[in-house]
DNA sequence: CTAAATGCAAAAAGTTTGCAAACGT
DNA sequence: ACGTTTGCAAACTTTTTGCATTTAG
């Protein structure tokens, strides 16, 4: 996590043929440089202070536009807001079911499982999502 | 799956103090006689023939309260409405990309990864969901 | 110069809420 | 009888769309 957006960034938003307008690097930069894993709004009002002028659409043209070509990933939820992560190598995330709190932890994919799906169902596999939940050391601590 | 709701089941309703109303039996009933997962909506709609008066806010009523005493299982997704499941035994699901299609699929529950989960994060971990994408076998011939 | 991006207001989709009337126990 | 459920209309939340203006390349 460096201060400044990294210069192979912008090469990767000029590969997608995305323009480096300052809304856009705005919002990578805030995705790189936290592991919050937050909402559009949550960046959207992080963004008010040194960018008053931007709005909540520009964010979600922008996440919508990084998530096309792969520079961010969205992980939806039921009802509430999707979260958005820079991290987009393999990974998965543990989240706490009091507070929403979402942490990220790497481990092995899952390929058996994958493809023992494939086998019993006759789909063609893609990739999968995991969620791992519970409660995080604060809201045990908490209770 | 039999053809009249389980003896068993109303009493599962009872034990959770819920009332007996024929609605809400109609919408357990279709769940328990169907694997397609079906959305709020989908449940609604083919109730609409032999319950001409069912509302969709009784349906999501039901729902929620079959949810909350475990007679039911809510699959959240994005943006998409919610699909249910009466199936509250462990299993994983795979789901078509392209038309949405949903198909159980039993494996042995991922222990490990929740407990590697818990060691790593300082997490107290009670679940965890996985779901695996891709084509399914019509969608694969179509294209 | 041209196509893409911005930002506003409005729409869309899914779900929940408030509430009076009806119903189950 | 009592508290629960029903079903209607309206609210709410998140995200998308339409569109005129501005901006990046």
């Amino acid at each position: 996590m460096s201060t400044n957006i990294s210069k192979y960034t912008i090469e990767r938003m000029k590969d997608s043929c995305l323009k480096i307008t300052p809304q856009r690097v705005a919002v990578l930069e805030y995705l790189l440089h936290t592991d919050s894993h937050p909402t559009a709004d949550e960046i959207y009002k992080a963004m008010e202070n040194r960018f008053p002028s931007i709005s909540l659409t520009t964010v979600y043209n922008n996440l919508n536009s990084l998530c096309e070509n792969g520079l961010v990933q969205e992980l939806s939820f039921g009802q509430t807001s999707s979260r958005f992560d820079s991290d987009t190598t393999n990974h998965y995330h543990i989240i706490c079911s009091n507070c929403g709190k979402m942490v990220d932890f790497h481990y092995p994919e899952l390929k058996e499982i994958e493809a023992f799906a494939e086998q019993t169902t006759d789909f063609e596999v893609s990739h999968h999502r995991l969620d791992i939940y519970g409660k995080c050391e604060i809201c045990c601590k908490e209770s």
